[in-house]
DNA sequence: TCAGAATTTTAAAACGACGTGACAAATAAT
DNA sequence: ATTATTTGTCACGTCGTTTTAAAATTCTGA
């Protein structure tokens, strides 16, 4: 029994590593786990852990632990990921591709139907079995095949007004790979996939690592 | 002159918002601002900005606001991006492909030079300019060419021992696109870019979208 | 089978990190 | 010279994590 009272981001952030976890669990059969092992394997502590799941209901049992097999079931289902999600992906560049052929999202219920482009060389194609249909039959599309994710993987000039499109045509969700922060209504959730952000973060932290560890040479 | 006190990793995490807004608006032509205009620009209250600055050094002037090109300036400094780094990519595969091709990530001073894989039909091929070698010359490589960062776009099988490959050739970061924590040296930077992550957060955002708008409904 | 010890979760309290608000000091504008 | 602007900084409040104490269950050995 969910208590769902307004479950912090920080939250919400570790479940997809619980629930991976999980999953790795099974595939080895163990069926039985306690937060102190799990903490073991996730570098979290016992205590966040229990805490993180106790968000969600008291899923483990005293003396006992958690049952593998239900709390990663009780994750999925708080995840959403019981259900199948159909996706289009806008932006025919390589991202775009490379996410429309990356089989893995289709094992998790992720569908990507059709991309959409403006390039007319490349409208018409079927990239491995995926169409490529013309930007003006976006909203059509979203339409009569129930899609609920839009994927952007435009060029970031665009990406704006890509996402306003989704929206008009009902979207409930963008994953936006577009070096952009997306203005959208509050009820469209934006997931972002900032690659440069990520990548510069690295040469951050190398940096700093760097300069520790000259740092650490002068004062042997 | 960088005060540089254990800057915590949620200011981090910022940074490369301020380092984009702040080249927005050189493409804009505006070269002076206030902590007030960026808080309108990105969404953080202007105390925030200041403060986050404030970590690195005084880089305003009370009543003018900040030099924009100054401050990118030294925000590029902070984050690393005045030199170049060399990249090679592991896992010749969709993402691989396109993370290679990708040319944003040259104009930002990191060159990828080559690209690594065990099947014997990728070896030795040019994809857009990258060659693919044999997986048994990636150390050799790594030294001969001062590589710096590995990109890790293998089934997740194998990216542990590719992350140990890496380390043991004496990488400084790793990008990760496989879904796994990879267990590394505390000298070894890994930024982890986990899509599935990224997708399964907002599946759950969008179910929690959907039960608050019901939830509305009803209240109506 | 039973009692006691060990394990482990739950819940609450303490602690710490982070973000916000307020104010003095400095500069710019008039 | 005076007023308006704006940063730098510190104090406070909020949010997130860790510690602690209590309760429930399992495990052990006779």
């Amino acid at each position: 029994m969910p208590k769902n009272r307004n479950i912090s981001m920080a939250v919400i952030r570790r479940l997809p590593k619980y629930n991976r976890c999980l999953r790795d669990l099974l595939d080895k059969e163990i069926y039985r786990i306690s937060s102190k092992e799990l903490s073991g394997i996730l570098g979290f502590t016992a205590s966040q852990i229990r805490q993180d799941l106790n968000n969600f209901g008291g899923f483990g049992q005293q003396g006992y632990g958690y049952n593998v097999e239900e709390l990663h079931h009780e994750i999925q289902k708080i995840l959403g990921l019981t259900k199948d999600y159909n996706a289009v992906v806008i932006g025919v560049g390589n991202l775009g591709q490379a996410i429309a052929n990356h089989t893995n999202f289709e094992k998790h219920g992720f569908k990507i139907l059709a991309m959409f482009d403006i390039n007319p060389t490349l409208i018409g194609l079927q990239i491995r079995g995926t169409p490529v249909y013309d930007m003006k039959e976006l909203a059509e599309f979203i339409n009569e095949n129930k899609i609920e994710i839009g994927v952007i993987t435009t060029p970031k000039e665009v990406a704006q007004s890509v996402a306003e499109e989704l929206v008009e045509a009902g979207i409930k969700g963008i994953w936006n790979f577009a070096p952009v922060d997306l203005k959208v209504p509050e009820d469209v959730v934006v997931e972002d996939v900032h690659l440069n952000e990520s990548l510069f973060i690295m040469s951050y932290l190398i940096k700093e690592q760097e300069m520790l560890k000259s740092l650490g040479d002068q004062e042997d």
